[in-house]
DNA sequence: TTGACATATTCCGATATAGGAATATTATCA
DNA sequence: TGATAATATTCCTATATCGGAATATGTCAA
């Protein structure tokens, strides 16, 4: 087999830096044009129609058409899933004590499986 | 030219289902054998040696030697950048009523660019 | 040194893109 | 209808993986 479809999920879909610009241009909630957002990013417009296109397919922008324009407009929620697996990391960067106070208890409980490790490289 | 280089950035890294549920494994802090991961994700080894490789080298893991063993331990805040670009957006999901608020007042405020639009397909 | 175990690495093949260029499509207007 | 503007859609190529299998590397123990 191969690599996995990317442009199916919302991670993948964000894992593009471009990607992630595009939806930086649109983070404030209005709709734009394609050029718009061409001119914004300063990409070429196929690339532009491109990425929105998978953004489109993942959810995470919505379509409208004006006239010969398409508005997108970010559709936020659908990065929900993308900030919660993140948040259940949380604790590794805030409350630092706490996290060393943690990994301290952890290693008492787990003494007996861990007595024999070296913690060296 | 082609596609970007993923394995050098956290979003990519963590874009891999895989690794995502490998970093899953190792959420609790506690480090880990390769081979108990393995048994963990119930993926083959050099799989996951692979995908620890690719974490390692975006530093979302740390690895340690215990006898022919290498320890590996969640780094977790490396993952703050994934956590607080989505942060970003996070007023999509929370605070439903005040977003549809804000959209109406986008709407007002920008009437005179918008006034032709017709908010169909 | 040999053996056993744990892990990494290499080789392979299939495939999913990303980009660029050119072109097709669609809508508006004169 | 014809022209023009706005976007989307091929077509093509280079390349970055992912997975699987086989193998190499490294470590410790007897």
């Amino acid at each position: 087999m191969a690599r996995a479809a990317t442009t199916l999920d919302v991670f993948n879909a964000v894992a593009e830096p471009r990607r992630r610009e595009i939806l930086d241009v649109l983070g404030d909630g209005r709709e734009r044009a394609v050029n718009e957002v061409v001119e914004a990013v300063g990409m070429p417009q196929p690339s532009v129609s491109k990425h929105l296109s998978v953004l489109l397919k993942v959810g995470v922008v919505t379509v409208t058409r004006n006239g010969p324009m398409r508005m997108y407009r970010l559709n936020g929620s659908n990065l929900k899933p993308v900030h919660d697996w993140a948040k259940t990391f949380e604790r590794y960067w805030t409350h630092q004590l706490d996290q060393i106070k943690e990994r301290a208890e952890q290693k008492m409980l787990h003494r007996r499986q861990d007595n024999n490790n070296q913690e060296e490289l």
